[in-house]
RNA sequence: CGAGGCGUAACUCAGUUUGGUAGAGUGCUUGGUUUGGGACCAAGAUGCCGCAGGUUCAAGUCCUGUCGCCUCGACCA
């Protein structure tokens, strides 16, 4: 039998010494989080806050359009609603942590903080669900959960995190399977279009699939430095759950019958994915779509006359177009500033001084690439707001292709084990194509061998030869493989 | 749970070998000069040297215990 079960969880891969530094640095500086007293648990600062307050503005809009209404349970289940599902309980509670005392008073039946809430909208569903009419329901909550991991990282992996858990329930199989795949592509289009980061999509194998479900799929993204990681699931469940928790609903014929379900959710990971696939040696790179600042103005010579009005002219044009500015006119010098916004990840960066203002200009710097370029301040309007909205377009772009390119540049096809050992050793960590037949113990096998596990089948399939990399025999599958976080 | 490392200012750390007035850089406060890539000058504030015992005339430094954190393993799989 498998190894079963949960996971939003990745297997864990001891980060490169000095990419870890790089990161942890990024989180820092930028003023991301914070460690508590309550060992791995984080504050989210302001600017990280305020990263996560995009994120969640865009998908939801993207929830309510595909139908979805948000709700939310509690944020305990009793551990007799937890057992219900085995493979759900067994995937779970060995990271649960529990409540055993309500005030002085031993609780009888003792409670876990939510690490997922499955059980709960089960329990929910089973109360409302009587009628093929009552179907489907979809269902989304914005929460945070308890998962009491060993060991943490900033954002990839804390004992408390934010998340966004979708559940619906439908009256057939395919109508959920159809949710499911609905659900990974609006995550897939959030990732390229608002994150600039490509993503494989794919369905993941038997022995990486969440705890209870029937199948899995997840969107991969890889890194900077090779390595994958899981930046959103989706499960399609089947009636298992439904079985379990008793919910039926009487059908057209007048028959009772089990419904199908579904969940999928994405965490503050994407924050660590987002410093992951676009930081670079100054910091933090943002997508514009969810860079809290878009753009700062930064005044050069402010106490010269009439530098700081022309500056709040320009800060006042870009907010009344819908641009999230904002001006710099404290006393650091401008060098100071200048790092201290890239180590932010500020896409644009707009410099305004004595020398601009004579010629009717000013400066806009784009974070990717520090490119410069002058731009005329003649008319402050329409116009202009819309040069700095292309300017912002400019970095989306910009980085989406170079995430796009490095994600290329490591992803390399092999055909046997020998060969990915030697790829690995020759050109790096990746991604790494290859064929399977479908049998857990190859999987096992190869992930022994060569340390590559295998991250999900994609559902754009390439056929790299006709055999199984690791057994020789028919192939079924071609499989993404890399190490994870 | 096992192995190793580290606890000294807000942060990064030196000082521990050989016991003798508590240190540096950064940051912070005030004033001035600056301002197109992390400016300069001057003045200032900030320490239960993780905690508890012990040795000693004297402990950040030596001894014992303890707590916390980090890395690697194990566990999660």
């Amino acid at each position: 039998m498998a190894k079963n079960n949960s996971k939003m969880v990745e297997a864990i891969t001891p980060m490169d010494e000095d990419f870890a530094k790089w990161y942890t640095d990024i989180v820092k500086k930028a003023e991301l989080i914070e460690y508590t007293s309550v060992k791995g648990c984080m504050v989210i600062r302001p600017y990280a806050y305020a990263i996560w307050e995009n994120i969640q503005k865009i998908l939801d809009g993207m929830f309510k359009e595909t139908g979805h209404e948000n709700v939310c349970m509690p944020m305990f289940i009793p551990e007799s609603l937890l057992q219900k599902e085995k493979d759900h309980v067994e995937g779970f509670a060995p990271e649960v942590a529990w409540v055993t005392h309500g005030g002085s008073e031993k609780l009888e039946d003792r409670l876990c903080v939510r690490p997922t809430s499955e059980t709960l909208f089960c329990e929910h569903y089973s109360n409302i669900i009587h009628s093929y009419r009552d179907l489907p329901k979809l269902y989304n909550q914005w929460v945070s959960v308890v998962r009491w991991e060993k060991t943490t990282r900033p954002f990839l992996r804390s004992r408390e995190f934010l998340w966004q858990e979708g559940h619906t329930i439908h009256a057939t199989a395919q109508e959920a399977i159809e949710e499911t795949e609905r659900m990974l592509n609006v995550y897939a289009d959030f990732c390229e279009n608002s994150l600039a980061m490509p993503v494989v999509k794919g369905k993941k194998t038997e022995s990486d699939k969440f705890a209870g479900a029937v199948s899995t799929y997840a969107i991969e993204a890889l890194m900077h430095d090779g390595k994958a990681l899981q930046a959103g699931t989706s499960h399609y469940f089947g009636d298992g759950f439904a079985k379990a928790f008793d919910i039926e609903y009487t059908d057209k014929e007048n028959k009772r019958v089990f419904p199908h379900q579904t969940s999928w959710g994405v965490t503050t990971r994407l924050i660590g994915a987002i410093i992951m696939t676009h930081g670079d040696d100054n910091g933090l790179v943002l997508p514009p779509a969810v860079a809290p600042i878009q753009a700062v103005i930064v005044p050069i010579a402010q106490h010269k006359e009439g530098v700081l009005e022309k500056a709040a002219e320009l800060l006042n044009t870009l907010k009344a177009y819908g641009i999230r500015a904002k001006m710099d006119d404290s006393d650091n010098s401008p060098g100071w500033k200048f790092a201290e916004y890239e180590m932010k990840g500020v896409p644009v960066r707009i410099e305004i001084g004595p020398k601009d203002i004579e010629n009717n200009q000013c400066v806009a710097v784009t974070r990717h690439n520090r490119e410069k370029t002058v731009i005329s301040i003649e008319n402050l309007g329409e116009e202009f707001a819309k040069t700095i909205a292309d300017k912002l377009q400019d970095v989306h772009d910009g980085i989406y292709n170079k995430a796009l390119e490095n994600r290329e540049k490591k992803t390399f096809s092999c055909t046997s084990i020998e060969g990915i050992i030697k790829s690995l050793e020759e050109k790096g960590d990746g991604f790494v194509k290859a064929m399977w037949c479908g049998d857990e113990a190859c999987e096992d096998e190869v992930k022994e061998k060569t340390g590559v596990g295998s991250r999900c089948i994609p559902f754009e399939q390439e056929n790299i030869s006709d055999k199984c990399v690791c057994c020789g025999k028919p192939a079924k599958h071609m499989v993404y493989w890399g190490k994870a976080y």
